[in-house]
DNA sequence: ACACGTGTATTAGTAACATAGTACACTATA
DNA sequence: TATAGTGTACTATGTTACTAATACACGTGT
C-alpha cells in the first residue's frame, strides 16, 4: 500500500502537507501519536528519512513533539493547532489573492470566480 | 538593473509567469516582439540560455512564436490570449478551492475568507 | 542485561536547475 | 559582401535540494 506522490513537488513536503490536514480536518488531535519513522515510511513507500525530515519539520512548526525512543506526537497545545488552522486558512487565501491580482484579475472577478467554482460548477467539472 | 527571483522556485518559471501575467493584463498584445534572448538575460541578470528557455516554452504553449534571425513575438492569435488569461484564471482558482477543501474548510468559509481578503482587510494588513 | 522499537545523525547519490562558453544558422542593413 | 543582431544547439561544469542507505543513541519492557 504504497501512497502516491505528485512528481513536480518534494515528497516530504507533500507528507508535511498530508499531516497537517488531518490535523485541521481533526482526523489528528492533540497528543495523538504519529506512526514511527519506519512505520511511516513503509506506508508512504519512501526512506525513513525523508520521514524524520516530515517530523523534524512538524516540530519545528510546533505542530508536534518527538520523544526519543518514544515517537512522536501531535502536540497537546490546542491553542497552536487551532493557529494552524487560521495560519494555512489566510496563507493560502492571501497567496491565491496576491497571485490572481498580480494575473490582473480585479477583486470582482476573483470573487465571481470562486463563487462559481464552489458552488455552480460542481457538478458539471468533469476532468 | 537585474531582477529579484524567489529562491524556492526555478528562474525559468518565474520569467515565465512573469511574461505571462503581462500578457494577461495587457502590457504586452497579440504580436508584440520580446527582448533578444541575450537583452532579456541582460534585464533579468540570468544566462541567456535560461531565457531560451523561457522562450522555448511560451512557444510550446503558444503563447510566442519566433523567428530565427527576427527573434520572438507575442502571438497574434488573440483567440489564444483570450484562452490563456482564461486557463490561468480557471487554475488558479480551481487550485485554490481544491486546496482549501482538502484542507477542510467548507465552501461557505472558503468564501467569506476570499470576501474578507479583497474588501475588508486590504487596509489593515500591515505584513 | 538483553531485545526491540524509537528517534537521530551522517554520508552518498541523483535529478533538476543554472551557468558559461562556443559555434552555427538565419535575417536585415549598409 | 561584411557586419550586427537574432535564435538554436550543444557540451561541460557547478550548485542545490532531495532522497536513500546506514549506523548510532535512547527508551521501554521482559
Amino acid at each position: 500500500m504504497v501512497q502516491s506522490f505528485n512528481p513536480t513537488q518534494p515528497i516530504y513536503l507533500q507528507i508535511l502537507q498530508r499531516i497537517c490536514r488531518q490535523v485541521v480536518r481533526g482526523e489528528l488531535k492533540a497528543g495523538d501519536k504519529l506512526p514511527s519513522v519506519r512505520d511511516m515510511a513503509l506506508q508512504a513507500g519512501v526512506n525513513p528519512n525523508t520521514v524524520q525530515r516530515v517530523y523534524t519539520e512538524l516540530e519545528r512548526l510546533e505542530i508536534a513533539e518527538t520523544r526519543r525512543g518514544l515517537g512522536s506526537f501531535i502536540t497537546e497545545n490546542e491553542a497552536r493547532l487551532k493557529q494552524l488552522r487560521e495560519d494555512l486558512k489566510s496563507e493560502q487565501i492571501s497567496s491565491f489573492i496576491a497571485d490572481m491580482e498580480e494575473t490582473g484579475f480585479s477583486p470582482e472577478e476573483i470573487l465571481e470566480g470562486v463563487r462559481k467554482d464552489l458552488f455552480n460548477n460542481k457538478g458539471g467539472r468533469g476532468v
